[in-house]
DNA sequence: GGGGTGCGAGAGCAGTGCTCGTGTTGTGGA
DNA sequence: TCCACAACACGAGCACTGCTCTCGCACCCC
């Protein structure tokens, strides 16, 4: 209602938006490494300088777009996994892996914009960590189903012989995020958290060509032994 | 002793080489995205359009160094397997892991280089494939090995219902490097393959801070883990 | 010894990120 | 209602980039 507050500012947003959209368009062609800030000003009808009222340097909008793609990533996947009911544990493991690789393999860039290597000079700022625990609280929220099914049979053979540091970061994580998963049931899961990026990056950066590509099967087959590995029972 | 051969190209060789140099090292200090010929030229004491002479754009100066860090990489990891005695299986398999990861966190930025987001408009050629090679052949040579020696159980399990195009694939691979390998351990040396430099990326790449970091009992409880997935026993 | 060629230098083009001074326009307080 | 202030867009400009072209010099094969 009160008008007076969204005069300037309601075009301040849009512009923002508009910026970013043509940043974030930019990026999907031809790169983060391309990413021109005059190229986006004169896409969005301004003159190069004009773009700094809203973003003060490049980096903050490489900022804005990673941050982005961290709550992309996370919403799609998280919608996938949401789509799968909650007794079908496997199903949902299968949807939470493949939904990953598609988002990745639909937006390429973006993807490496996060998990590609680093932009040098450029430190993440604290804004993009909450976006980005998303997919890694959506694995979480997956295995602790799984476990609360009672499918997960806890591997208690790496259970006890666990250095005391790791054993103190695992509970930490557990503590904060899932009290009931015992510690060595954490450690598969980080250990198949970076298989999966592991094989969704290797296919989208190259290293698979001519050998497993196309990677659907792969990935499928890599899938079902991760669930193995995991623990998480057919049906 | 033809020495006439090498009056000039041996001026050529060692420019190339200092060239070389003077971008590997800027790469290492400000990352790939901020390797500038000027500077370059600069720091080998030349001017700019000097340095085209040896290497027509300064992508061909990145894909230099690229098959230089794929061979630096592989001959670091080919050194760390050899000096463990090949009966020692599961030695020589931590040996190659963790000559993997103690490269990459010596070598960040070449590390980026070969693994993290390809340079946008940028193709590998065909001279990366050899070099790049050389890591996944220390791998299938660690599982030859161990397959060999029968300390591989080969997991029957999921031998038999593999889709057809990926049971090609991995035959195809298996004929070609380790013919002896049957579908199923190729599966999952892929796997395991693709989980190594998971991990060691994201290390890398900052997706571990603030939880697992650091990460060296992680990364010795995963490889171990690893290799209890390929089957690999333990003495 | 000469002619062709590999080579370095320098100027120049179009583009980049970013800064600064100037004029314009929307807006909250008197 | 008017006005001062802040937010804003503009354009010039700086230092840098990758890359091209021309021009002389030095080497080297015949």
């Amino acid at each position: 209602m009160n008008a007076s507050v969204t005069a300037r500012e309601l075009a301040r947003a849009s512009l923002t938006a508009a910026i970013k959209d043509a940043a974030r368009s930019q990026v999907a062609e031809e790169g983060a490494a391309r990413l021109s800030f005059r190229a986006v000003a004169r896409e969005v009808g301004m003159v190069s300088s004009a773009v700094y009222r809203y973003f003060p340097t490049r980096d903050d909008l490489l900022t804005a777009l990673i941050v982005d793609a961290y709550d992309a990533l996370g919403s799609a996947v998280e919608r996938a996994v949401d789509a799968v009911p909650p007794e079908r544990i496997r199903a949902r493991w299968r949807a939470f892996c493949g939904s990953v690789r598609n988002w990745a393999q639909g937006h390429p860039q973006e993807y490496g914009l996060i998990f590609g290597s680093p932009i040098p000079g450029y430190r993440a700022p604290a804004d993009t960590i909450g976006p980005a625990a998303r997919v890694p609280l959506a694995l979480i929220d997956a295995v602790r189903l799984a476990w609360a099914a009672g499918t997960v049979d806890a591997p208690a053979s790496d259970a006890n012989r666990l250095p005391g540091l790791l054993q103190g970061q695992l509970s930490a994580v557990a503590a904060e995020f899932a009290p009931d998963l015992p510690a060595s049931v954490v450690l598969r899961m980080v250990v198949v958290w970076t298989q999966l990026f592991g094989m969704v990056s290797f296919e989208l950066f190259g290293q698979l060509v001519g050998t497993l590509e196309p990677a659907d099967e792969f990935f499928a087959a890599a899938v079902d032994l991760m669930a193995d590995f995991l623990g998480i029972e057919e049906q």
